[in-house]
DNA sequence: TGTACATCAGTGAACGCGCGTTCACTGATGTAC
DNA sequence: TGTACATCAGTGAACGCGCGTTCACTGATGTAC
């Protein structure tokens, strides 16, 4: 028996492939309509190239396939930010890279970003008995506090110490906050991103690194790179 | 003629009744439900008493009647951050209580935000030929720009003077991060409102008003109220 | 004051649609003899 | 090497549902004479 648009079915071990080639189709479907009521088991089946039964020989609902999809998106998005971090010349440099990365992440694929985290959180939701460490979306948050507890022994003995969990929150909510309006509201006048990371920042940068000089984040990303 | 529930059907001149019934019927279906696909044309003339097609006579479409809904929100948004600003007893204090309320509205209306913010903007799309400075969401923006502008020129001579419109944009962003990933995911252990505000504002306030003494919010929020 | 009439707010039935999901099935693949 | 058989990935038809919207209508309300 052929798949209806001639591929061959998958063989007895390769379960997995249909599986996968699901979640692609999901995936590039949110994408590309950048509308979740798009995205629907008859129009991820017919992506594929497949009848919608089939699908669910291989999630036992429209709601196990979007969790599977968001673990995905999860998995990328914390490779994308540790990624933005190698290179990083110091901590500081470190969480500006990843915040940089993580807006641009969100932008870039709104519809992924919005079944993260515009959406109520049914879909993120673990399966029975999976704790929530275990989720890949904590894996992402677990990196950021790291590096913002390097950024906070980063400052010199009389720099103020704040918590680095509550601290982290704080910047996850900053940049989940740029990131999510503009999705929203992609056609209000806003300011570069630049412009308003620096001017998240510059006050923090003051109090962290009280020793060092005010300077536009821009120039003194270039002066380190040299 | 009867209404289907026993009310009697609006007098000539009375068109508006059932107009601003059918409005708070979809508010309270998004505030009691707590989901936007609750609110379908159905559900509300059900709530209202009404059969569905009476709702046409009233809302081109269930698009326009989103719109009015939204707007409705706007204005109450705005009118609950100027109540919080009065009272204050200088324009940082004014911002912090509206930075406060703003997020309680939030919280307090999660699905009337959710249609204001964390949806495509079509529901927010003026009708053909407004401008956008007439949309209700405006005038809370530009409030809130008069009270930055304000809080600039608190500032000594010393001080850094932030271009207020982007100084702006930056505060609606870290409260709407702050109030919309808490709605989008309520179960993850968020440290305090508080906390995070402080956090937030912290440097913002030493850098501003530097000859001030850097205390917790809280208590120099009390101390200014004796 | 009484009557004929126009208005128009709301009705009731129906439309076509796409959705998630189910069911009994088919037939290519792999295996045992 | 050839054949009978079990497996199970994917099919095709159908289900019931709630949706937004339309249409011709009804009958209470207000008005003109």
């Amino acid at each position: 028996m052929m798949t209806a648009d001639g591929r061959h079915r998958a063989r007895r071990g390769e379960g997995d492939r249909l599986r996968g080639e699901i979640l692609a189709a999901a995936e590039q479907l949110l994408i590309e309509t950048a509308d979740e009521s798009a995205v629907s088991i008859r129009a991820i089946a017919d992506r594929v190239g497949v009848t919608p039964p089939s699908i669910y020989r291989h999630f036992a609902d429209k709601e196990a396939l979007l969790r599977a999809v968001c673990r995905e998106v999860f998995i990328r998005l914390d490779d994308t930010l540790e990624k933005a971090a190698t290179g990083a010349t110091n901590p500081f440099d470190e969480l500006l890279r990843k915040g940089q990365a993580y807006i641009q992440f969100g932008l870039a694929h709104p519809e992924n970003y919005r079944i993260l985290f515009m959406l109520k959180q049914t879909h993120k939701a673990p399966p029975d008995g999976v704790a929530d460490t275990d989720l890949p979306g904590s894996n992402a948050f677990l990196h950021l506090q790291d590096t913002i507890q390097r950024v906070i022994e980063l400052g010199g003995p009389d720099a103020p110490k704040p918590d680095a969990y509550t601290m982290t929150c704080s910047v996850w909510t900053a940049v989940h906050g740029i990131t999510s309006l503009r999705i929203a509201m992609p056609d209000f006048p806003w300011p570069s991103i630049d412009e308003q990371l620096e001017m998240v920042t510059a006050p923090w940068r003051q109090a962290i690194c009280p020793n060092e000089h005010r300077q536009p984040t821009a120039r003194r990303a270039r002066q380190r790179a040299k």
